[in-house]
DNA sequence: GAACTATTTCGATGTCCATCGAAATAAAAC
DNA sequence: GTTTTATTTCGATGGACATCGAAATAGTTC
């Protein structure tokens, strides 16, 4: 069931104010930034910032961390780079090899499309 | 806008039946799959199948060819490289740099958590 | 052109989601 | 403890989506 959670984390950042909101953090790097900065930089109502994060956060994507008065989020790196595997991962798998059989207990590298 | 486009095609994998249809073409390689082999493997109905293949092309995930009476369906590689940068370009873009100034011109490289 | 296979379109149904404003809570400062 | 700032919860609203079965279309074969 793997799967489901790639889904999921997908479909979260498949909205355009989430995806706004977590490519900040991104960018923002390991020190994070706080949900006030990321309402004031996206320009976004507070209710519905704060619903979004709850989002991001549910799948794994962001981590928060109170800071006194103010909630500090962080880009949850080793869940970007699972779920960017997950998609790179095993690209043409099942491909048949072009030419040459595949060596027993080598990956498939040839004709790979997605380099 | 480019956001808007990379956040529909992060919308567009994120339903579990369009992920594991995308999943196996991307699997299958440059050779593709017919419509009707998805549907065998995917144990989905038809319509289902066809309605989201059809968002699948629409964001340019995937690509069609009539083959005689059969529709080959392939992942559009150049399409899931472009998203998958999307997400990983720019990280820490905007961290400040943890002892040492970046040197004009270089692209800021320490700190880059999601490497 | 009739029969057959592959795929899509149509129409209906139930569910989930984004967004907002107002009110509630959390924590600090005075 | 009251004021102030930061953030969340609540409730409502409108819209989009997944799924299905039945009927329609595209293309092949006889």
């Amino acid at each position: 069931m793997r799967l489901e959670q790639a889904a999921r984390q997908l479909e979260v950042l498949g909205n355009p104010t989430r995806l706004q909101a977590y490519r900040a953090l991104v960018r923002a790097g390991p020190e994070g930034l706080p949900v006030g900065r990321l309402q004031r930089r996206l320009k976004v109502v507070g209710s519905t910032l704060s619903h979004h994060l709850r989002r991001l956060v549910a799948t794994g994507l962001v981590t928060q961390e109170r800071r006194g008065t103010t909630l500090l989020c962080r880009a949850h790196y080793p869940a970007m780079a699972a779920l960017l595997g997950y998609l790179a991962d095993e690209c043409c798998a099942d491909a048949p090899a072009p030419a040459a059989r595949k060596p027993a207990g080598a990956r498939a590298e040839e004709g790979k499309a997605c380099a």
